[in-house]
DNA sequence: CTATTTTACTTTGCATACAAAATAAATTAA
DNA sequence: TTAATTTATTTTGTATGCAAAGTAAAATAG
């Protein structure tokens, strides 16, 4: 009976519950920004890195960049960001954070520590081994062959 | 320069990117089948124990109630399985493969093995250990509360 | 310098997630 | 037994993720 089928051996399987309850996890802390989870990726790419380009806020989020268009309309919608055409390159937008954007930054701060509550089941060195494994997992889906 | 906003530092966000690299990965693995990943997770429940209940299989693929509807009825259509009214309590539908839906499952067994092929990087001691990590991080979400 | 190609984005069509509302049927309460 | 409630599943509305097609502008080729 393949065990190589069996649900609780897919490392896939698991990326997928998990990254879903990520999700569902954000939501509530995330409501008083009145964001979704992908636009907060978004933002934290900008508060760290302010006026980029949108090419350069895909790869930094490795968001879809139909999605991506989407998700800077909701945003500049609500006040976060304006997407102005840049006048070299007029292929080009760059992205920038409004005073509001930049304010909300701090609201913001309190997310992580309020996500990281929930996982006093997991020591330091625990997390430090997952973001590694997780890192060198990442690097198996780099080769652009298959 | 808050590092507990910095990108790189959050644990979701390697989930975000990693569970969308998995999906992308599987779907040329999945072509010879005609099915999408959450459909391939659906079968693979399947294969390990047909006919159960809608609630059973939700349980067991911990995908969305609402998102199952419609992947049931794909497969359904693809003449994967047949969903049949309980005859005891009506309120509940039974799942169950068809003769071609089992059959595939011989086609299917090839998928995993192709997968694995991506993660030659990783020793299968490393692997035990994510997978235990990840069991780990997985239980910080059951928690009802927050 | 004009045609071809490449680049940066947006749009489109399909398939989920997910919360919330809607259904229908079984169960419990009064 | 009828009403209130709980359970199993579907439907609805919003927000992606993704491949592929479409656009517009810059870079290259001939």
């Amino acid at each position: 009976m393949s065990e190589l089928l069996k649900l609780e051996n897919q490392l896939c399987h698991r990326f997928y519950t998990l990254s879903n309850a990520f999700t569902r996890a954000y939501r509530p802390l995330l409501k008083a920004l009145g964001i979704t989870y992908p636009q907060y990726v978004t933002l934290m790419a900008l508060w760290e890195t302010d006026d980029i380009t949108i090419a350069e806020l895909l790869e930094k989020t490795v968001i879809d960049g139909g999605a991506m268009s989407l998700i800077l309309k909701k945003l500049q919608e609500k006040g976060f960001l304006v997407v102005t055409k840049d006048e070299v390159d007029k292929r080009v937008k760059r992205v920038q954070l409004t005073k509001m954007g930049k304010e909300q930054k701090a609201i913001a701060e309190e997310v992580p520590a309020q996500m990281l509550c929930k996982f006093n089941g997991m020591s330091t060195e625990e997390s430090r081994t997952l973001k590694h494994l997780l890192d060198k997992l990442g690097g198996c889906f780099e080769s652009t062959d298959l």
